[in-house]
DNA sequence: TGAAATGTTGGGGCG
DNA sequence: ACGCCCCAACATTTC
């Protein structure tokens, strides 16, 4: 018996925080000294219409995995359970006794009613802290007093405050409870795709879980951060850390990530600084999520709620199925399919493609994202999307049309990427992989490549497109006019 | 964190 | 030697 044993216990509610290394709510606990009892609860109904997507839903099944083994192996446990956040909260701290509730602070727009409808429930003090980010989204300013709207002077302001704090180790000991609640089971959370071929591509990439975050975050120390300014416009694996799905999972703190990188880079070179910029992208997103809880669907400029998208569900399900005819689109949208991410310079290519090229609604791009990505997070992902359809200040002019084709050359010259992702090109020659429409029909057939047939005809001609772009977008101007 | 059209310059071929 | 044209290379502007 410990001294512990008997008292009443804390629960450490965990979210998007799953770890235990630089956890502060987790530590906080740990400091009452009271016994913790972790909880994971999954509430469908949380995220409003933004139900977690099903690449996602993977990655929670192997991460609260991971994180129950990584919680049994300090003699402790992760009770699940599965329903309304504020139901089992109370039910929870009922059955256990619990004398307070500790948990990481979510940004997205429901989470502060929800939570302040939690606190008001509960018969116990339930503890916030910041767990996601590097800075507090909602305390940041402008000298003006306001919200920042563009990322430069965000950055600026970030740079300028105090550098994060280093991050804190995990725990030795994390004392247990005398009993433990009852646990569901992680299956019957029933967060297994449908897609019985789903798993084993996305196993084959990724290790979720906290093991995996500190893995792929030293394979990019080694060998990536230094020549990060540059070697991130690689298409192929090993230019970009990877770790955006860890990161939204929490299963390494922004802090960890910062410090290790800034300790590694031996040289404060332009690859820590362009490494700590992107960071710095997640952050911005989420300060603008916090400001603009309608982000996720409704366009930063106003007048673009009346922009003439057109609704043509074959062409949809062709830039959804990656077969679009032009390659590096399609490669990006298949990787999307089967790893369940996209390098993120192939994420503004096909968005481009679908807002520009085909007009259609960049909510159609984000609700497809959202539902693909093992990294969908609603500050990122609705950013991008905005920023790339021109409507933030200081995002994409409305002119800005990205030339899949010159994208492609420029940025996947070797071919790897589409070679990889579209197979049925593999054998076409560098000069026309990225145009197969203008391979003469001897290199069409030596590669065995027979357009409409084995690799789509485009769906549209780049030259057209891009006029009907520029004519559709030209009335609704600069973004920042 | 564009692309395409247009403008400018300078070298080389050629009559 | 000269003017002319072509065109690549680069710069500027326009979308």
């Amino acid at each position: 018996m410990t001294a512990s044993d008997g008292a009443a216990p804390d629960l450490v509610w965990f979210r998007h925080d799953l770890r235990l290394s630089d956890h502060a709510a987790l530590l906080a606990a740990i400091r009452s000294r009271r016994p913790v009892i972790p909880v994971y609860i999954l509430d469908d109904s949380a995220g409003d219409n933004w139900r977690t997507g099903c690449a996602a839903r993977w990655w929670l099944h192997r991460s609260l995995s991971a994180l129950t083994a990584a919680l049994e192996a300090t003699r402790s446990r992760l009770i699940l359970r599965r329903g309304a956040w504020d139901d089992i909260l109370s039910a929870l701290v009922r059955e256990t006794g619990a004398a307070s509730v500790h948990a990481g602070r979510l940004y997205e727009p429901w989470a502060d009613a929800k939570d302040r409808a939690i606190a008001a429930a509960l018969p116990v003090p339930l503890h916030l802290h910041r767990t996601t980010t590097l800075f507090d989204p909602s305390s940041m300013r402008t000298r003006l007093g306001t919200p920042f709207t563009g990322y430069t002077p965000f950055v600026r302001a970030c740079l300028a405050g105090d550098t994060p704090a280093p991050p804190e180790a995990p725990p030795k000991h994390i004392p247990a409870p005398a009993t433990w609640p009852r646990s569901d089971t992680l299956t019957a959370f029933e967060l297994q795709p449908s897609d019985p071929d789903l798993p084993r591509a996305l196993a084959a990439v990724w290790t979720p879980g906290e093991d995996g975050a500190r893995r792929r975050l030293a394979t990019f120390m080694d060998s990536a951060l230094d020549h990060y300014d540059t070697g991130r416009a690689r298409l192929g694996a090993g230019g970009t850390s990877m770790l955006s799905p860890h990161l939204r999972w929490g299963e390494v703190s922004p802090a960890t990530v910062w410090h290790a990188a800034a300790t590694a880079a031996g040289h404060r070179g332009p690859g820590l600084e362009a490494f700590q910029k992107e960071m710095l992208w997640r952050e911005f997103a989420i300060h603008l999520l916090r400001h603009h809880p309608d982000l996720p669907d409704t366009p930063l400029r106003s007048t673009f709620t009346r922009f003439p998208w057109r609704h043509d569900p074959d062409d949809l399900r062709a830039w959804q199925e990656g077969r679009t005819g032009y390659p590096i689109v399609d490669a990006g949208m298949r990787q999307l399919r089967r790893a369940g991410w996209m390098h993120n310079r192939v994420r503004m290519i096909v968005a481009s493609f679908l807002v520009k090229h085909l007009l259609l609604p960049w909510q159609d791009g984000a609700r497809w994202f959202w539902e693909r990505l093992v990294d969908a997070d609603l500050a990122s992902n609705s950013a991008s999307w905005q920023w790339v359809v021109g409507l933030g200040s200081g995002s994409a002019p409305y002119f800005r049309v990205f030339n899949p084709v010159l994208q492609g050359e420029r940025f996947d010259a070797d071919g790897s990427y589409v070679r990889q992702y579209v197979p049925e090109l593999a054998r076409l020659p560098d000069a026309f992989l990225h145009r197969p429409w203008e391979a003469p029909a001897d290199v069409l057939k030596n590669a065995d490549v027979i357009l409409g047939e084995t690799y789509p005809v485009p769906i549209v001609n780049h030259t057209a497109a891009r006029v009907r772009a520029l004519d559709a977008y030209a009335p609704f101007g600069r973004p920042d006019a």
